[in-house]
DNA sequence: CTGGGTTTGTGAAGTGTGTCACACACTGTG
DNA sequence: CACAGTGTGTGACACACTTCACAAACCCAG
């Protein structure tokens, strides 16, 4: 093989890709503390997970580590986080302003990481015009202009239930191809778009089957 | 086997409880527009999901259908909740009244859905003594005191990533059992406990790969 | 430069989850 | 009351992910 490598040589599973975020949360976490070097052992025992599993996801990418080493915490952050395109900005729209979504466009946890909400959306007239955080909230007429202005490739929903599967549709008619939905739905999206759901009722709902599990009940004291 | 039924006959597995809200929710969906039965089939579509699935993850907790009909929505709906332990209100603690906190605390999903937000903390005193959604904001060191006072089993976590480890740790224990961390850390719980994260950013860094593999770059126009 | 200790990368085995396909049950009709 | 149509519940199969285990590679000490 004098080729050139291939981007990826298999089909790398989707909860691979899940976990390579945790991965780099661990390293910068690491490199903080000013550690270097670290093994897979290390980091399992740091992410509660096996270290076959860490190089085994790893492998998928590439062979980042050195027998008898580990990993050069530097190194492979920086390979890892290349490989999910974050040595980039990634600028991202917001629909909807009401407590939600001003919560969300203030979160400060967003811009470290390269992401940054450049458009706020409402359908409500009399939000428009208002500003938050900077940012001028502007009317759904001009979401695809808008889009295409900024090459916006990310939409972060932040609608009542009812409006939400709607505000998807056009979202994906606009080009958006990443879908961040905080309401509480089952959206539908075409094959090609990526849809995150982040739904804390789904969390507590399944959450309290394993409390039950263990005898514990709101109404029972002990 | 003339002895009575064991409550669940084999190990459930934990993506089959994961799913037991989606399935709550379509079928309360259902019931607004007035559907008495449904099959999982049409379940199924409204899921985006394979009906033999769906049967097979109900049958780990009973029969609850009908051949050649299907399933009673209300019904099955009301069993799913049981199982759950959804026909009871679970009360629920809030450590951290910053910005985040304060929007989890007005976040209007959790109280339909019977969780209560009953006790709100925070280290910092100048929060102390301060009203939120008429609940007051209080120290920590009457953390143990108010969950056993209140009865509360689930802690919600909404404070600076340093902390966060620190505060669950002292919410379990208090006997909390149940954590919802929002924290964009890898928090280490004991084997008894269950915990949820909710972070968004690991959603957006999973996305981008896959966003990256469409050829779609935030640098690149078209 | 050699050898003991360490840790990676990866085929192979093991485990768990999803899908298939069909017997059985129920409905409604004539 | 019989029969055609429909849809569940479930054992068997298929697939995907995790863990195992070991050869190969590297470090470092003497």
């Amino acid at each position: 093989m004098t080729q050139n490598e291939v981007l990826t040589p298999v089909v790398v599973p989707d909860v691979v890709v899940l976990r390579l975020p945790m991965y780099i949360r661990a390293l910068s976490q690491l490199l903080e503390s000013s550690a270097t070097v670290v093994s897979s052992h290390d980091l399992g025992a740091l992410l509660q997970m096996t270290p076959a599993q860490i190089r085994k996801d790893l492998s998928y990418f590439g062979r980042f580590g050195k027998q008898g080493r580990g990993y050069d915490v530097e190194f492979l952050r920086d390979e890892l986080q290349q490989i999910l395109g974050l040595d980039q900005r990634w600028p991202a729209c917001l629909i909807g302003v009401g407590r939600l979504g001003e919560a969300i466009i203030n979160y400060p946890g967003f811009v470290p990481e390269g992401f940054n909400v450049v458009a706020a959306f409402d359908s409500d007239s009399s939000q428009i015009g208002r500003k938050i955080a900077g940012i001028e909230v502007v009317s759904m007429d001009v979401l695809t202009k808008t889009i295409n202005e900024h090459n916006i490739s990310i939409g972060i929903v932040a609608v009542p239930s009812v409006q939400a599967q709607t505000v998807i549709n056009e979202l994906v008619a606009a080009g958006v191809r990443g879908i961040l939905n905080y309401a509480p739905i089952a959206p539908v999206v075409p094959p090609n778009t990526v849809i995150r759901n982040i739904d804390p009722v789904l969390s507590l709902q399944s959450m309290t089957f394993y409390l039950m599990q263990e005898g514990i009940s709101p109404l029972i004291t002990e």
